[in-house]
DNA sequence: GTCTATAAGTAGATAGAC
DNA sequence: GTCTATCTACTTATAGAC
């Protein structure tokens, strides 16, 4: 039966959370206030705080969630033994898990600056070990000879910038399939850190 | 001589566009107050509305200014007659720009957000003219076949995305020069994008 | 667990003196 | 052109009733 007040602490938390996901996705957590969060969840704002100590703890948790899933999916998706195989896991992985979370994706780069410093540290230690599962492939491959990259590092940040694009333009319904445009953005990135033989040079 | 009251016209403007752009870069347009600006600068709050009508508008000239700039050297940056020579004159341009003016960067991405939609509009109509100066080398070098491009609109989102993502790590006094940088970037950019032969590959 | 009410502070913007 | 003072609205967070 519909009740107006009462006990719904099993569906109000998750509501809240994916709430303030799209409103700091679209308007900034800055811009948005916890009456504006409450207003759409359907509760005061006061009843908010059964949830969270304050807005802050909800920013940081919401980012913190994100990039553990991150962390967790990507470990068990670049699986594959060979190194070109891996990086191809890997591209593909990207792609899709960030396409599948635009808005925790959007937040978790954008929102940075509103952590305080000790949450901030949390969450670009995250950030850093999910470099690594690429940086450790790239390094890898650089030492077997199968891959080609001038610095490790910046060819990494590369890499993941390049990728992460693809959530700036991306649309539901735009003329590429999701396979088509993992299969463009793989090809680039093979190319870009592949020994290669530039046809027509010498 | 020193005044703490009286006319400033000339230096007040330029004083509060800067600071305004320092601050917005480092705490997010919503988060910074028209007091905390004017503080900053050296002056009262109301004193601000001498110079602009309100906080929307000093953001959207900001943003402006600089994607209107950022048209201007491209254009006269970005010569080469040669399609891959002016390939690299974009790669390297557009590092350096970037890298020169990190804030203006910077809140041009992040605060799109914060534009109305008549601004909003401006802005984004800039910002895909200075696209279409990549697209449209990619385009013709893929024509005259100097370039091997699945999508040309992709390619050249990815590019810039790849380039953006310099802005998210360079420091000054970091362990590569700034040509390096540029060398190791354009290395990435002509490999994904030109014609190749993978060594090993059959 | 949610409500109402409120504390204590800050926001953008304006009016009028100088 | 800048100041002081102020308007109106909104902010996060808390207290206590139910």
């Amino acid at each position: 039966m519909a009740r107006t007040t009462g006990s719904h602490s099993d569906i109000t938390g998750p509501r809240i959370r994916e709430t303030a996901l799209r409103l700091f996705a679209r308007h900034g957590f800055a811009a948005v206030s916890m009456r504006q969060i409450a207003g759409e969840v359907g509760v005061q704002a006061g009843a908010l705080y059964n949830y969270m100590p304050d807005k802050q703890s909800l920013l940081f948790g919401l980012m913190q969630g994100h990039m553990q899933e991150l962390l967790y999916e990507s470990a068990a998706r670049t699986i594959a033994a060979d190194i070109i195989a891996r990086l191809e896991d890997f591209t593909r992985f990207h792609i899709r898990f960030h396409l599948e979370k635009p808005d925790a994706v959007f937040i978790s780069y954008m929102e940075l600056r509103n952590l305080t410093p000790e949450n901030f540290a949390i969450i670009e230690g995250l950030r850093r070990s999910y470099e690594d599962t690429l940086e450790s492939i790239l390094r890898d491959g650089s030492a077997s000879g199968v891959l080609d990259v001038t610095d490790t590092k910046i060819a990494t940040l590369a890499v993941i910038a390049m990728l992460n694009g693809v959530n700036t333009w991306y649309r539901d319904d735009g003329r590429l399939t999701l396979d088509e445009i993992e299969t463009i953005y793989w090809d680039m990135v093979r190319k870009a850190v592949v020994p290669n033989q530039p046809i027509g040079s010498d």
